[in-house]
DNA sequence: GCATTGACGAAGG
DNA sequence: CCCTTCGCCAATG
């Protein structure tokens, strides 16, 4: 990412983050509690679960709450959770790059070239499986 | 305290 | 149709 300067981010530009009030004090619980309830075998993105939150304009921050998810208690199978491309973006997180498609695989999901080959077929959308 | 980054996504050239 | 740019929000340097 070059990213020259482009534009400068804004001062100020911090608005309230009415993040689902009340669900889970914090963005990142709401994304750990949704991330597990994927089922297995199912893959979902960032996107289809910052809609469910409703921070669907900041998908970013799902991928960033995954990061947090590493360390939190129950780990977080984030490794079901991929780009809207269905490419495994995140698998250099996983400690080894491998490691997600082989746990992705050992679920019956079919990863090719770093992509989920069916992932339109499995795709698992919570706004729609859990349906708030 | 400001600038940059980041596991994304959609739009524009 | 491919690549570049912008937007969003939070965390880190």
């Amino acid at each position: 990412m070059k990213q020259l300067k482009k534009k400068k981010q804004l001062p100020g530009s911090k608005k309230p983050s009415a993040i689902k009030a009340g669900r889970k004090d914090s963005f990142f619980e709401t994304v750990y509690d949704v991330a597990r309830l994927i089922p297995k075998g199912r893959v979902t993105s960032y996107g289809a679960i910052a809609a469910y939150i409703g921070t669907k304009l900041s998908a970013r921050m799902v991928g960033w709450a995954m990061n947090a998810a590493g360390t939190a208690s129950p780990k977080v199978p984030a490794h079901r959770v991929v780009n809207r491309n269905g490419m495994l973006s995140g698998k250099h997180h996983f400690g080894s790059p491998d490691m997600m498609e082989n746990l992705l695989k050992k679920e019956g999901v079919k990863v090719k070239n770093d992509t989920v080959v069916n992932f339109v077929t499995i795709f698992w959308d919570p706004a729609v499986e859990l349906e708030l």
